[in-house]
DNA sequence: CCCTGATTCGC
DNA sequence: GCGAATCAGG
């Protein structure tokens, strides 16, 4: 792989957004994070604040729950103006924990009522509470010493279940540990993924 | 351990 | 110019 005008082009857009090294490289492919990095050397854009033209406010990538970089969604009385950035970024959303390709069985959201991600197509629920009371306890528990983790903090080996209401500010991802090759750890691992019966139901 | 970016230096 | 190895740090 070589450095293309493209590649570069994609190179220089993420790394202004904020993104990593190691985030870049994978997007790119065929290529590590220190070749993304002795790139961005090379090209004398290390230094990622500055530029007059500020693009996605990577600020502070982490260290907060702030699940909202919300666009304003047209407040009632208070019509649009004031603010004419385009907004360049699809905004990753907390609502939408699409981190990466992730089909994500939706958790089954004990206590509270209706989850809205905003706009957000819902992926099928797996058929609601066909578990077991012992799992779901397993999962309250776990869900206690989650890492509390923003999108932008999960990674190919965090559980990426997502916990609250992502309306709120009470809102992060578990975080723990995940299983090898899976998307969640393994007690999220055991309620995403039902044995298509998995409740001895022998009514019918 | 997981992850960051920074630097060096042989190719 | 490139990027693996290494360094320094959270």
């Amino acid at each position: 792989m070589s450095w293309t005008d493209e590649r570069v082009e994609t190179l220089k857009r993420m790394w202004a957004e904020g993104q990593s090294a190691s985030q870049i490289a994978k997007e790119l492919g065929g290529v590590t994070r220190n070749a993304v990095i002795g790139k961005v050397h090379r090209l004398g854009l290390s230094n990622r604040a500055e530029d007059g033209a500020e693009i996605a406010a990577p600020a502070a990538p982490v260290a907060e729950a702030r699940p909202a970089p919300q666009p304003t969604p047209a407040p009632a009385a208070a019509p649009a103006a004031a603010r004419p950035e385009p907004e360049p970024q699809p905004a990753p959303a907390a609502a939408a924990p699409a981190a990466e390709t992730m089909p994500t069985p939706q958790p089954v959201n004990f206590n509270r009522r209706p989850i809205v991600p905003a706009g957000q197509p819902l992926p099928p629920q797996p058929s609601a509470n066909e578990i077991s009371p012992e799992a779901l306890a397993s999962v309250r528990e776990v869900e206690k010493r989650a890492r509390k983790l923003t999108l932008m903090e999960l990674t190919e080996r965090t559980c990426k279940w997502p916990i609250g209401d992502p309306a709120t500010d009470k809102f992060w991802f578990c975080g723990l540990p995940s299983a090898p090759g899976k998307p969640y750890c393994e007690a999220h691992v055991g309620v995403a993924f039902q044995p298509m019966s998995s409740r001895r139901d022998r009514r019918r």
